[in-house]
DNA sequence: CTTATATATCGTAAATATACGATATATGTT
DNA sequence: AACATATATCGTATATTTACGATATATAAG
């Protein structure tokens, strides 16, 4: 009964409102050359802090700041706390999500 | 001899300059509700033409043509004329790139 | 060759995104 | 408590995107 439910999920090819939208704001937030650098230095050093992210980007830190926030808002990124710092992530959790779901739609 | 290069190629995570501009191209195209669903819509009736595609959306004609310039530029999907109308399809070859793509990069 | 139909392009207004400096906030240190 | 460090937010200028009506272009039909 479980494995029929999850068998159906996986063959549906519709999302709801909510995913709909989430997915649509991770391919904007991804869209962007300076956010698609972000994701990849993130990828390459898990656990970077903003600072880390403003020394290897051309741009100032407030507007790292502001694309940081976007990464967030879309799930693709998380930020934890780390004393004064912010300790940046891929969120893998809502990365595998979006990747599984590009299968599935496309 | 050549089974090596291809395992080593897809085990690489880079891309070419050209290609991480294509990359990026295709999720700025795809981050716009409007040109998401037109995706979803010629994904449903692949062959479709600008006029069923403007039938099925609340905007103009002319922004659905501009949207549509959009998502040909960054290879998603491919026009061919028939007549005096231009026939809609996603390009599968592009997009199952870019779902490669996906997997391989995150 | 005129007309009808389908699509693209132009010019432009309005909305949104991007970037910055200045400043606020929040944590750890002395 | 005062200070230093790290990050976020505010206000704002500029750039880009989105949307439209008007018009151009291109094909098929009469």
């Amino acid at each position: 009964m479980m494995t029929e439910l999850k068998e159906k999920l996986a063959e549906n090819k519709t999302l709801s409102r909510v995913e709909r939208e989430r997915f649509i704001a991770m391919f904007k937030a991804m869209g962007n050359p300076i956010r698609y650098e972000m994701m990849e230095y993130m990828l390459k050093f898990p656990g970077c802090n903003t600072t880390n992210i403003v020394d290897h980007l051309p741009i100032a830190q407030a507007t790292v700041s502001q694309h940081l926030k976007v990464l967030k808002e879309s799930g693709l990124v998380s930020g934890e706390l780390e004393g004064p710092a912010t300790c940046y992530c891929l969120n893998d959790e809502n990365v595998n999500w979006f990747k599984e779901t590009v299968q599935k739609i496309f």
